[in-house]
DNA sequence: TTAATTATTGACCGAATGGTCTATAATGGT
DNA sequence: ACCATTATAGACCATTCGGTCAATAATTAA
């Protein structure tokens, strides 16, 4: 019918969602952009719309992938304590592995753009409540195999959880390395373990 | 000598913060400053020398003022269990009460540019270590008071509260409300409390 | 082969960016 | 009163920003 796109539409995605993972929203200008989707701007901004716009694709597109390997781990069969360490731990891991110390997309968006994109929080909002539901599963199921202290509720336990990830996410950024968020991680699970 | 300074140079210095906090530095541009500090392009520079340096003093005034926050309720004699809800709920009140959701300019400024910011990344690990001594005190103090729990090391438990409160500043700038928080804070409470 | 449709390219746009510089104003020492 | 010195004001600068558009290319249906 007419001249098809000559690049894959995801690739694409991916290559954006990477730009600004790196270097935020703001910072990351069209001209960054065209070097890492390898595309013209005009393409771009066919493909996408504005750059308003590619950025929440982009997000949406991570937050997917995120929730994906989550639910993969969390949601396993095995005990709920090592579920929930291989999580913080992998996740961790990969923050502290990069060249550049980029922490997490979503962290990084809630920090910069939340408090005055209405687009941006809703995404993260709506990301945040379905991790907190599938944490607060995780973690009764092992407050009833007793892994857990059962004195405190599966989803208060869960949100000191998500804030700690978070807060660890961020100082990753900064002074935290490795060694340090690990040993951290030890001790949150020490500090929600039962007795 | 010379013509003396019109303006007070600190309450440059305090306004400048004040945008910097409110909007980071990339959107922060010279005309916001000039508007939040109420002085012309060429007295800014003459005074602070170019934006960046303005960062970095704004958020060294910054560090000190928090700072000096910390250590009063921090080293207060009265029971370290009470001196740490204080502190806590002092702080996650302040961010959720401002009108714009701004955060903690450290914790925003770690985001934004301590990994490609020398200069912020060591006026931010510095404050952290700081910070850290501080509260590991606190909390052994704590613990020979029997107030806390003994099984994890002062300094471990108090990584976990910096980075728990890391991140309550970051999800308050998103979803998470001043009631939320303050539950929060109860939670962390509880995990370290002695029983 | 042609017509219709859509993709790509890169020149181009106004606005905003951080930063400089010159003319002028204000001060205190002599 | 004058001079040396520093502050202020704001015009000005090159560069970069996000975004648009017209010319051209590539495709399929007819």
């Amino acid at each position: 019918m007419a001249r098809p796109r000559e690049f894959d539409i995801d690739d694409a995605l991916e290559n954006a969602m990477q730009a600004f993972w790196s270097y935020g929203y703001e910072a990351t200008s069209m001209s960054d952009l065209m070097e890492a989707m390898d595309l013209q701007k005009g393409s771009i901004y066919k493909a996408f719309g504005d750059k308003h716009s590619l950025f929440i694709a982009a997000l949406e597109h991570y937050l997917n992938a995120v929730h994906e390997f989550d639910r993969k781990i969390l949601e396993k069969g095995e005990s709920p304590k090592k579920a929930i360490r291989t999580w913080l731990n992998t996740d961790l891991k990969n923050a502290c592995s990069q060249s550049l110390k980029r922490g997490c997309l979503m962290v990084n968006a809630l920090n910069e753009r939340a408090y005055r994109d209405e687009k941006v929080a809703n995404l993260i909002t709506l990301h945040t409540a379905r991790l907190s539901k599938m944490l607060t599963k995780t973690i009764k199921r092992g407050q009833e195999l007793k892994e857990f202290r059962s004195d405190i509720n599966a989803s208060d336990i869960s949100q000191v959880i998500i804030v700690s990830l978070f807060g660890m996410l961020t100082l990753t950024k900064g002074p935290m390395n490795k060694t340090a968020s690990l040993n951290n991680v030890k001790n949150i699970l020490k500090l929600i373990e039962n007795k």
